[in-house]
DNA sequence: AGCTGATCATAC
DNA sequence: GTATGATCAGCT
């Protein structure tokens, strides 16, 4: 694979961004010398990590922003053909334990979405994964008012996984953001508060915004 | 049909 | 196992 320099600035990943707006994804992996799979099935962050690969992210595996030192996050957005989110947005891997002192405002879900880059792309499934368009970037910062509706839901996650009901939650909990289990399979434990603070083994979870919440920042994108 | 819970690939 | 990139698919 072809290897990006970083961006430089917020105008040059802009920019980067912009250059993809109308390209299919078959394009831009032939730029990069990738092989584009024929569908999703074992390749789900195939999208992700070309596009990340594009603008010139450091592939890791650190929590933290793509672009740190730009205090940007990227995200590809799968879209129907009504231009609708057709899945939730994986933030991040849940704290499930040893959170003591962690609030909002030093969260790692904050962290994440304080700047976000947002490339929507054609998600439906009868369309192959090279033919998939890509749409224009937008670059969002949270609203008050969305900012306050994923905080409310954080503080009533993270009270519920601190008083050792983890095991309770279900992804019908929250308005915006909603945390489900994020494992290889269902062999993958971790450790985590139980009962009367004793520690248990559960499925490992992540945070993910709700399809309702980024269909909200695309209708403020326009 | 859409959602929730499960799953796939990869790096370290 | 932790954490990134996400989408799959069975069940309601």
């Amino acid at each position: 694979m072809k290897i990006q320099a970083p961006p430089t600035s917020q105008e040059d990943l802009l920019m980067r961004a912009h250059r993809l707006a109308g390209l299919c994804l078959a394009d831009v992996a032939s730029e990069l010398k990738v092989n584009v799979p024929h569908n999703f099935k074992r390749h789900k962050g195939w999208s992700g990590q070309l596009i990340e690969c594009y603008l010139g992210a450091t592939a890791g595996s650190k929590p933290e922003q793509d672009f740190v030192e730009l205090g940007i996050e990227l995200k590809t957005l799968p879209l129907s053909y009504a231009l609708r989110p057709l899945e939730t947005t994986y933030v991040c891997y849940a704290p499930l334990r040893h959170m003591m002192g962690v609030t909002w405002e030093t969260s790692n879900v904050r962290n994440k979405l304080q700047k976000v880059l947002w490339i929507p792309i054609q998600g439906e499934r009868d369309i192959p994964p090279g033919e998939r368009i890509i749409g224009s970037p937008i670059l969002w910062q949270p609203s008050a008012k969305q900012s306050l509706l994923m905080q409310q839901d954080w503080e009533e996650l993270m009270d519920m996984i601190s008083l050792g009901q983890v095991e309770s939650i279900t992804a019908r909990i929250g308005q915006v953001l909603q945390l489900r289990p994020k494992a290889a399979d269902g062999s993958a434990l971790t450790e985590a508060i139980g009962n009367n603070g004793s520690t248990i083994l559960t499925r490992p979870r992540g945070f993910y915004l709700r399809k309702e919440f980024t269909q909200s920042v695309l209708d403020g994108a326009f």
